[in-house]
DNA sequence: AGAATGACGGACC
DNA sequence: AGGTCCGCCATTC
């Protein structure tokens, strides 16, 4: 799988997609892993980090560097945060934080690989690809998912 | 090969 | 809180 793409109409998807991969032709998403994937994430459920092993990404085009902040940010659970230095800390290059942000710019795979996930230092809310605004709302939903789910827990033990 | 470029982080004002 | 400066580091030109 090369890329994740999404725009703000099905219009001006075709016409970013018209550009970056002509002829493309449209599949159902329930038949490739990666459609699945965002399936059940749009759905709310809490897809398990080894999920995205499971998909044929393509790391071709990828850095070592790259590929290993990738891959370590594959394994940050649904709903967690990362912060850049930990992120760096955790591919062994601790004072990497700021070629961590320029890895995660170049993310072919945003959602499926949580670059929206990782946070600046303290939890401040800095950049993302798709602005601000985006990486906000799907960490919200992310967190609502946790809260309903533990909701529903809560209410079992209650009764 | 060297300089410029960021989705950083921390210090300081 | 908000703004500047500077050290870091992988990439890019």
């Amino acid at each position: 799988m090369q890329s994740v793409e999404w725009e703000r109409s099905r219009e001006e998807l075709e016409a970013v997609l018209a550009g970056t991969l002509p002829g493309a032709k449209e599949i159902d998403p329930a038949e490739c892993s990666a459609g699945r994937f965002l399936l059940a994430y749009s759905d709310g459920r809490q897809i398990p980090a080894g999920a995205v092993a499971a998909i044929p990404l393509d790391w071709a085009l990828a850095s070592g560097f790259q590929r290993m902040v990738w891959k370590e940010l594959a394994k940050v659970p649904f709903g967690e945060t990362i912060t850049y230095g930990e992120l760096a800390a955790r591919c062994g290059r601790g004072e990497a934080a700021r070629a961590v942000g320029a890895a995660l710019a170049r993310n072919p795979w945003p959602v499926i690989v949580p670059c929206h996930r990782v946070v600046g230092a303290g939890g401040r809310m800095v950049g993302f690809g798709k602005g601000i605004a985006a990486k906000r709302t799907l960490l919200a939903f992310e967190k609502r998912c946790l809260d309903e789910a533990a909701g529903c827990i809560k209410k079992r033990q209650n009764g």
